[in-house]
DNA sequence: CAGTGGTCTAGACCACTGG
DNA sequence: CAGTGGTCTAGACCACTGC
């Protein structure tokens, strides 16, 4: 089959059907790019399936000729689509088993987006994180929890204090915002009894995949209810980190503050 | 044409014609991976004509089709090799007109590896930062700076140390050591007189090309001397910023220690 | 218009995994 | 051994750039 350039995907029959459109979509803004590649195409509908949970976190995804013969493209074409999902962290790559749906709860890496690592060795050398909830309210969104969650000043909205110790020693003080519809239900029990990456739990529990996030990093002193928490003097330089956390579709679905003790730690990062 | 799976590319005879061995490297350590696809080889190849200056900082390499017939493989496997050199940022891919070398030199991106940012908006808003070459000494290396750029204690080394502002108000002061034998001659003058990027100029007067790095990061409270040049009062609490950069095949080429003020600008980092 | 990178296909074969 | 992802080829055509 040999499609001509500007074709677009056609209605599969059944339920894995997309829709056939030919060129741009009409009534586009002047100056529109108006092109994207069949691969581009078939990568949203594999965002789509992701999204609406037809594949579940861990689990393998169709074969790349099963999804090929769906979508009525070659499989080569599958492949880019695939490659550039894999690259995102989205799907992960297994020769000889198949292609998976990433996931937080995995036992290779314990904190994907966790950047600290202790001055000598991995973050596995003093074994798990001890992990201590504070505690798990609901509460109003203020101004700047609505706007980075992009939700409204005053939505419902569940906040979550928690210590994380490491050999023993407090070194993460974190504060973290959830928008309360689509974490109905969590609470600070349910947090202390699971074991394992909270955003692991997300997945689980309510159906939520963290996928990218962005950090925002400064030095700052803590006040005198942080210095408690972290047991550490006043005065003792810390560094904050505000993250703000995406689930497919760039929907912000958590915003978090953390405070870190890097005397016997550091964040770590890779420039290119 | 269609190579046996296990076949390699041989040390190409005249300048550009490859030749066929087939088969791992005999003698080789039991449980060694010992397959490497040709696109990777090919790559190896791109790699070594980038290190040996073959092709300028900037400048053009030949096109994909003119690299298949050097190397004698299809355009395919030329492209994959230049997808991930592409991605690495080592070469820049442009539709229409050709794949170029990848510079610090260019006006679109001021600053590929700084990654502070201004709270409201970007780096660009208060135009260039204003640079202040403090000195440039030669001096032997210290335990701590030979571990780095992998030299011996007591090897010669330059140290520069300077200091940027941001809208006139000084917001990063940086520590830095070169091996003196690939920056001999390098000046504080002659830092002082060049317009531009620093890594530019060493691209251009020293053929050294920083293509990655690692970035330790702390927060800590500078001493007096350092609260002097930063014009801030002690107690301050500063990002402390280890930075290991490096050329091609992994080589360590200059240890950085820099200290950021982020009361109105903040270290900014994608999670994926 | 020629030359570049970008997309897509079809088919062959290789490497890896597990039953 | 069958099934999966991974590599490689050859050829066609498209999108973008500049002359």
């Amino acid at each position: 089959m040999h499609m001509a350039r500007t074709s677009s995907i056609d209605a599969p029959p059944g339920q894995t059907v997309a829709d056939l459109s030919v060129g741009p979509a009409l009534a586009m803004a002047p100056g529109t790019p108006a092109f994207s590649p069949l691969y581009q195409q078939i990568k949203g509908l594999i965002l789509q399936s992701l999204q609406s949970g037809e594949w579940k976190s861990g689990a393998a995804i169709p074969s790349e000729l099963e999804l090929a013969a769906r979508y009525r493209v070659s499989q080569g074409t599958v492949r880019k689509a695939i490659d550039e999902l894999a690259v995102e962290n989205l799907l992960v790559r297994r020769q000889g088993k198949g292609t998976f749906v990433a996931t937080h709860a995995e036992q290779q890496v314990q904190y994907r987006f966790l950047k600290l690592v202790p001055d000598s060795g991995d973050l596995n050398r003093d074994g798990p994180a001890q992990r201590t909830i504070i505690d798990c309210k609901r509460l109003r969104a203020s101004a700047e929890v609505a706007r980075g969650l992009t939700i409204r000043a005053g939505d419902a909205v569940l906040q979550v204090r928690r210590v994380l110790a490491f050999a023993g020693i407090p070194t993460i003080l974190e504060d973290l915002w959830l928008p309360a519809g689509p974490f109905k239900g969590l609470t600070a029990e349910r947090l202390r009894s699971y074991d394992g990456p909270m955003y692991a739990l997300f997945e689980a529990e309510f159906g939520v995949r963290m996928v990218r996030a962005q950090e925002k990093i400064r030095a700052v002193l803590p006040d005198e209810a942080q210095c408690g928490m972290l047991a550490v003097p006043a005065g003792t330089p810390l560094l904050s980190v505000e993250r703000l956390a995406y689930t497919y579709n760039d929907t912000p679905m958590e915003l978090r503050q953390g405070l870190y003790l890097t005397d016997k730690h550091f964040y770590r990062n890779e420039l290119h």
